[in-house]
DNA sequence: ACCGTATTGACAATCATTATCAATAAGGCT
DNA sequence: AGCCTTATTGATAATGATTGTCAATACGGT
Protein backbone atom coordinates (compact mmCIF):
# COMPACT_ATOMS: atom_id res chain seq x y z
CA UNK A 1 0.00 0.00 0.00
CA UNK A 2 0.84 3.50 -0.48
CA UNK A 3 3.05 5.15 2.08
CA UNK A 4 3.30 8.78 2.00
CA UNK A 5 6.76 10.28 1.82
CA UNK A 6 8.01 13.46 2.92
CA UNK A 7 9.55 15.75 0.67
CA UNK A 8 11.43 19.47 0.54
CA UNK A 9 8.85 20.23 -1.95
CA UNK A 10 5.31 19.33 -0.20
CA UNK A 11 6.86 21.34 2.96
CA UNK A 12 7.80 24.35 0.30
CA UNK A 13 4.32 24.38 -0.92
CA UNK A 14 2.73 24.09 2.57
CA UNK A 15 4.88 27.06 3.80
CA UNK A 16 4.86 29.35 0.87
CA UNK A 17 0.90 28.02 0.46
CA UNK A 18 0.69 29.50 4.59
CA UNK A 19 2.55 32.53 3.74
CA UNK A 20 0.13 34.38 1.41
CA UNK A 21 -2.06 36.63 2.53
CA UNK A 22 -5.21 35.00 0.93
CA UNK A 23 -6.65 33.06 -1.68
CA UNK A 24 -3.67 31.86 -4.44
CA UNK A 25 -3.42 30.01 -7.71
CA UNK A 26 -0.96 26.97 -8.13
CA UNK A 27 0.57 28.75 -10.94
CA UNK A 28 1.21 31.73 -7.99
CA UNK A 29 2.63 29.90 -5.74
CA UNK A 30 5.25 28.43 -8.51
CA UNK A 31 5.97 31.67 -9.34
CA UNK A 32 6.62 32.75 -5.82
CA UNK A 33 8.93 29.44 -4.66
CA UNK A 34 10.90 29.99 -8.66
CA UNK A 35 11.47 33.59 -7.45
CA UNK A 36 12.60 32.61 -3.89
CA UNK A 37 15.12 30.19 -5.66
CA UNK A 38 13.29 26.89 -5.60
CA UNK A 39 13.66 24.12 -8.61
CA UNK A 40 10.08 23.14 -7.76
CA UNK A 41 8.19 22.13 -10.87
CA UNK A 42 4.35 23.19 -11.61
CA UNK A 43 3.01 19.49 -11.85
CA UNK A 44 4.66 19.05 -8.70
CA UNK A 45 3.02 22.26 -6.90
CA UNK A 46 -0.16 21.10 -8.20
CA UNK A 47 0.05 17.66 -6.56
CA UNK A 48 1.18 19.07 -3.32
CA UNK A 49 -2.06 21.42 -3.53
CA UNK A 50 -4.73 18.97 -4.14
CA UNK A 51 -3.21 16.65 -1.45
CA UNK A 52 -2.69 19.65 1.11
CA UNK A 53 -6.81 20.19 0.41
CA UNK A 54 -7.53 16.23 0.41
CA UNK A 55 -5.92 16.42 3.93
CA UNK A 56 -8.50 19.42 5.12
CA UNK A 57 -4.77 21.91 5.50
CA UNK A 58 -6.19 24.06 2.84
CA UNK A 59 -9.23 25.07 1.58
CA UNK A 60 -10.19 25.58 -2.21
CA UNK A 61 -13.04 27.54 -4.24
CA UNK A 62 -13.32 28.32 -8.07
CA UNK A 63 -12.30 32.01 -9.45
CA UNK A 64 -14.55 33.42 -11.35
CA UNK A 65 -12.17 33.04 -14.43
CA UNK A 66 -11.78 29.31 -13.53
CA UNK A 67 -8.64 29.08 -11.84
CA UNK A 68 -9.10 26.59 -8.59
CA UNK A 69 -7.64 29.38 -5.47
CA UNK A 70 -6.45 27.73 -2.53
CA UNK A 71 -5.64 28.93 0.93
CA UNK A 72 -4.37 27.50 4.00
CA UNK A 73 -6.53 26.35 6.43
CA UNK A 74 -6.38 23.57 9.25
CA UNK A 75 -9.57 25.01 11.44
CA UNK A 76 -12.96 23.41 10.85
CA UNK A 77 -15.26 23.88 8.56
CA UNK A 78 -15.63 27.75 8.21
CA UNK A 79 -16.23 30.54 4.88
CA UNK A 80 -14.39 33.74 4.08
CA UNK A 81 -15.07 36.77 3.61
CA UNK A 82 -12.40 38.12 0.50
CA UNK A 83 -11.38 41.19 -0.46
CA UNK A 84 -11.39 41.50 -4.11
CA UNK A 85 -9.16 44.25 -4.23
CA UNK A 86 -6.41 42.88 -2.13
CA UNK A 87 -7.04 39.46 -1.37
CA UNK A 88 -7.17 39.88 1.71
CA UNK A 89 -9.56 36.94 3.35
CA UNK A 90 -11.32 37.01 6.86
CA UNK A 91 -12.50 33.55 7.82
CA UNK A 92 -15.83 33.09 8.88
CA UNK A 93 -17.44 30.22 11.67
CA UNK A 94 -21.16 30.07 10.29
CA UNK A 95 -23.27 27.80 12.29
CA UNK A 96 -26.41 29.80 11.37
CA UNK A 97 -25.56 28.89 8.03
CA UNK A 98 -25.04 25.38 7.99
CA UNK A 99 -28.06 25.24 9.92
CA UNK A 100 -30.16 27.01 7.53
CA UNK A 101 -28.52 24.95 4.26
CA UNK A 102 -29.22 21.85 6.36
CA UNK A 103 -33.06 22.99 6.88
CA UNK A 104 -33.77 24.00 3.05
CA UNK A 105 -32.11 20.57 2.00
CA UNK A 106 -34.06 18.54 3.85
CA UNK A 107 -37.40 20.33 3.21
CA UNK A 108 -36.40 19.83 -0.69
CA UNK A 109 -35.80 15.89 0.46
CA UNK A 110 -31.71 16.21 -0.56
CA UNK A 111 -29.76 14.74 1.29
CA UNK A 112 -25.85 14.54 1.59
CA UNK A 113 -25.62 18.05 1.51
CA UNK A 114 -22.48 20.29 1.00
CA UNK A 115 -22.34 24.27 0.05
CA UNK A 116 -20.49 26.39 -1.55
CA UNK A 117 -20.51 29.96 0.59
CA UNK A 118 -17.76 32.62 -0.06
CA UNK A 119 -18.65 36.25 -0.09
CA UNK A 120 -16.63 39.00 -1.59
CA UNK A 121 -16.27 42.67 -0.72
CA UNK A 122 -14.05 45.72 -0.37
CA UNK A 123 -12.13 45.75 2.58
CA UNK A 124 -11.82 48.82 5.19
CA UNK A 125 -8.30 49.47 4.21
CA UNK A 126 -8.98 49.29 -0.21
CA UNK A 127 -12.20 51.17 0.85
CA UNK A 128 -10.19 54.54 2.18
CA UNK A 129 -10.39 56.55 -1.03
CA UNK A 130 -7.08 58.10 -2.50
CA UNK A 131 -5.64 58.55 0.33
CA UNK A 132 -3.29 55.14 0.02
CA UNK A 133 -2.27 56.85 -3.64
CA UNK A 134 -0.18 59.40 -2.06
CA UNK A 135 0.76 57.94 1.01
CA UNK A 136 1.79 54.55 -0.40
CA UNK A 137 4.44 55.26 -2.45
CA UNK A 138 7.64 52.47 -1.99
CA UNK B 1 -22.49 52.44 -31.15
CA UNK B 2 -23.59 48.97 -31.11
CA UNK B 3 -27.04 48.13 -31.68
CA UNK B 4 -27.90 44.69 -30.50
CA UNK B 5 -29.34 42.35 -33.40
CA UNK B 6 -31.72 39.39 -33.29
CA UNK B 7 -30.53 36.35 -34.92
CA UNK B 8 -31.88 32.62 -34.68
CA UNK B 9 -28.70 31.54 -32.98
CA UNK B 10 -29.27 33.36 -30.00
CA UNK B 11 -32.54 32.37 -30.23
CA UNK B 12 -31.85 29.09 -30.36
CA UNK B 13 -29.39 29.51 -27.55
CA UNK B 14 -32.12 30.86 -25.56
CA UNK B 15 -34.55 28.53 -26.23
CA UNK B 16 -32.19 25.33 -25.48
CA UNK B 17 -31.29 26.61 -21.94
CA UNK B 18 -34.83 27.04 -21.21
CA UNK B 19 -35.24 23.31 -21.75
CA UNK B 20 -32.37 22.16 -19.46
CA UNK B 21 -33.69 21.07 -16.55
CA UNK B 22 -30.52 22.28 -14.31
CA UNK B 23 -27.07 23.82 -15.25
CA UNK B 24 -25.62 22.85 -18.59
CA UNK B 25 -22.50 23.84 -19.88
CA UNK B 26 -21.53 25.90 -23.23
CA UNK B 27 -20.60 22.64 -24.54
CA UNK B 28 -23.79 20.75 -23.47
CA UNK B 29 -25.61 23.27 -25.14
CA UNK B 30 -23.92 22.68 -28.52
CA UNK B 31 -24.35 19.29 -28.35
CA UNK B 32 -27.83 19.34 -28.00
CA UNK B 33 -28.07 21.69 -30.88
CA UNK B 34 -26.02 19.70 -32.93
CA UNK B 35 -28.16 17.18 -32.38
CA UNK B 36 -31.09 18.69 -33.05
CA UNK B 37 -30.08 19.69 -36.39
CA UNK B 38 -28.63 23.10 -36.07
CA UNK B 39 -25.67 24.54 -37.99
CA UNK B 40 -24.62 26.63 -34.64
CA UNK B 41 -21.12 27.34 -34.26
CA UNK B 42 -19.48 26.24 -30.65
CA UNK B 43 -17.93 29.77 -30.37
CA UNK B 44 -21.77 31.41 -30.60
CA UNK B 45 -23.05 29.12 -28.18
CA UNK B 46 -20.30 30.84 -25.63
CA UNK B 47 -20.96 34.29 -26.99
CA UNK B 48 -24.92 33.94 -26.55
CA UNK B 49 -24.99 32.60 -23.29
CA UNK B 50 -22.23 35.43 -22.43
CA UNK B 51 -25.06 37.98 -23.37
CA UNK B 52 -27.73 36.43 -21.73
CA UNK B 53 -26.04 35.90 -18.42
CA UNK B 54 -24.83 39.57 -18.96
CA UNK B 55 -28.69 40.69 -19.33
CA UNK B 56 -29.85 38.46 -15.90
CA UNK B 57 -31.70 36.01 -18.32
CA UNK B 58 -29.11 32.83 -16.93
CA UNK B 59 -27.34 32.71 -13.68
CA UNK B 60 -23.78 31.06 -14.02
CA UNK B 61 -21.52 29.64 -11.55
CA UNK B 62 -18.33 27.58 -12.05
CA UNK B 63 -18.66 23.76 -11.35
CA UNK B 64 -15.66 22.18 -8.98
CA UNK B 65 -14.48 20.95 -11.93
CA UNK B 66 -13.86 23.92 -13.67
CA UNK B 67 -16.63 24.13 -15.86
CA UNK B 68 -19.07 27.14 -15.92
CA UNK B 69 -22.51 26.30 -15.77
CA UNK B 70 -25.81 28.01 -16.97
CA UNK B 71 -28.97 28.47 -15.83
CA UNK B 72 -31.75 30.45 -17.29
CA UNK B 73 -33.08 32.45 -14.69
CA UNK B 74 -35.23 35.43 -15.15
CA UNK B 75 -36.00 36.60 -11.70
CA UNK B 76 -34.71 38.14 -8.83
CA UNK B 77 -31.71 37.49 -6.67
CA UNK B 78 -31.74 33.88 -5.31
CA UNK B 79 -29.78 30.85 -5.05
CA UNK B 80 -29.88 27.06 -5.87
CA UNK B 81 -30.11 23.50 -4.84
CA UNK B 82 -28.76 20.97 -7.52
CA UNK B 83 -28.86 17.18 -7.44
CA UNK B 84 -24.83 16.34 -8.09
CA UNK B 85 -26.49 13.09 -9.51
CA UNK B 86 -28.84 14.52 -12.12
CA UNK B 87 -28.23 18.42 -12.27
CA UNK B 88 -32.22 18.96 -11.61
CA UNK B 89 -32.26 22.59 -9.94
CA UNK B 90 -34.15 23.94 -6.90
CA UNK B 91 -34.50 27.72 -6.67
CA UNK B 92 -34.25 29.17 -3.33
CA UNK B 93 -35.53 32.87 -2.18
CA UNK B 94 -33.22 33.10 1.15
CA UNK B 95 -33.43 36.51 2.22
CA UNK B 96 -32.04 35.50 5.73
CA UNK B 97 -29.30 34.72 3.67
CA UNK B 98 -28.93 38.08 2.56
CA UNK B 99 -29.05 39.75 5.98
CA UNK B 100 -26.69 37.57 7.00
CA UNK B 101 -24.38 38.76 4.54
CA UNK B 102 -24.64 42.29 4.57
CA UNK B 103 -24.39 41.81 8.42
CA UNK B 104 -21.16 39.72 8.01
CA UNK B 105 -19.67 42.48 6.23
CA UNK B 106 -20.03 45.51 7.68
CA UNK B 107 -18.99 43.59 10.88
CA UNK B 108 -15.90 43.50 9.18
CA UNK B 109 -15.85 46.66 7.65
CA UNK B 110 -16.83 45.41 3.93
CA UNK B 111 -18.27 47.55 1.86
CA UNK B 112 -19.82 46.39 -1.91
CA UNK B 113 -20.38 42.87 -0.67
CA UNK B 114 -21.65 40.32 -3.10
CA UNK B 115 -21.58 36.36 -2.50
CA UNK B 116 -21.71 32.80 -4.16
CA UNK B 117 -23.89 30.23 -2.48
CA UNK B 118 -24.66 27.55 -3.49
CA UNK B 119 -25.98 23.87 -2.22
CA UNK B 120 -25.09 20.76 -3.56
CA UNK B 121 -26.88 17.59 -2.39
CA UNK B 122 -28.70 14.24 -4.12
CA UNK B 123 -32.47 14.74 -4.47
CA UNK B 124 -35.27 12.40 -3.27
CA UNK B 125 -35.19 10.65 -6.47
CA UNK B 126 -31.51 9.58 -7.04
CA UNK B 127 -31.05 9.27 -3.65
CA UNK B 128 -34.01 6.08 -3.58
CA UNK B 129 -31.98 3.43 -5.65
CA UNK B 130 -28.77 3.93 -3.48
CA UNK B 131 -31.24 3.22 -0.16
CA UNK B 132 -32.24 -0.44 -2.07
CA UNK B 133 -28.57 -0.83 -2.88
CA UNK B 134 -27.14 -0.63 0.59
CA UNK B 135 -30.10 -2.64 1.83
CA UNK B 136 -28.44 -6.15 0.31
CA UNK B 137 -24.89 -5.25 0.94
CA UNK B 138 -22.79 -6.52 3.13
C1' DA C 1 -33.52 46.12 -52.82
C1' DC C 2 -29.28 48.42 -50.75
C1' DC C 3 -25.72 49.33 -47.32
C1' DG C 4 -23.21 49.50 -43.12
C1' DT C 5 -21.87 46.75 -39.65
C1' DA C 6 -23.08 43.49 -35.92
C1' DT C 7 -22.72 38.73 -35.89
C1' DT C 8 -21.40 34.29 -37.30
C1' DG C 9 -18.48 30.08 -37.78
C1' DA C 10 -14.25 27.58 -38.62
C1' DC C 11 -10.08 27.39 -36.66
C1' DA C 12 -6.03 29.05 -34.27
C1' DA C 13 -4.45 30.54 -29.88
C1' DT C 14 -4.45 30.65 -24.93
C1' DC C 15 -4.65 29.17 -20.30
C1' DA C 16 -5.16 26.12 -16.44
C1' DT C 17 -4.74 21.56 -15.29
C1' DT C 18 -3.67 16.57 -15.88
C1' DA C 19 -1.23 12.55 -17.77
C1' DT C 20 3.14 10.41 -19.05
C1' DC C 21 7.35 8.38 -17.89
C1' DA C 22 12.19 8.04 -17.07
C1' DA C 23 15.10 9.64 -13.33
C1' DT C 24 15.46 10.56 -8.53
C1' DA C 25 15.34 10.06 -3.62
C1' DA C 26 12.68 8.78 0.93
C1' DG C 27 12.69 5.48 4.33
C1' DG C 28 12.51 0.75 5.89
C1' DC C 29 15.64 -3.16 6.20
C1' DT C 30 19.82 -5.67 7.00
C1' DA D 1 26.28 2.63 6.29
C1' DG D 2 24.74 0.62 2.19
C1' DC D 3 20.83 -1.45 -0.44
C1' DC D 4 16.30 -1.82 -2.42
C1' DT D 5 11.75 -0.87 -3.31
C1' DT D 6 8.79 2.36 -5.03
C1' DA D 7 6.62 6.96 -4.01
C1' DT D 8 7.64 11.20 -5.89
C1' DT D 9 9.57 14.46 -8.93
C1' DG D 10 10.06 17.40 -13.12
C1' DA D 11 10.11 18.25 -18.08
C1' DT D 12 6.99 18.00 -21.40
C1' DA D 13 3.06 16.35 -24.04
C1' DA D 14 -1.77 16.11 -23.91
C1' DT D 15 -6.25 17.59 -22.71
C1' DG D 16 -10.20 20.43 -22.30
C1' DA D 17 -12.58 24.68 -21.78
C1' DT D 18 -12.71 29.20 -23.35
C1' DT D 19 -11.37 33.25 -26.12
C1' DG D 20 -9.34 35.65 -30.23
C1' DT D 21 -9.12 36.18 -35.31
C1' DC D 22 -11.08 37.42 -39.50
C1' DA D 23 -13.35 36.77 -43.84
C1' DA D 24 -18.11 35.71 -45.03
C1' DT D 25 -22.82 36.41 -43.82
C1' DA D 26 -27.21 38.41 -42.68
C1' DC D 27 -29.97 41.87 -39.68
C1' DG D 28 -32.52 46.11 -39.92
C1' DG D 29 -32.99 50.77 -40.97
C1' DT D 30 -33.40 53.55 -45.27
Amino acid sequence: MTVKRNTWQKDAVRHALSEAKGFVSAQDLHHVLKNHGSTIGLATVYRALADLAAADEADSLQSTTGETLFRACGDAHHHHLICSECGTTVEIAASEIETWANKVASQHGFSQVSHTIELFGVCQHCNAPKLSENIGSV
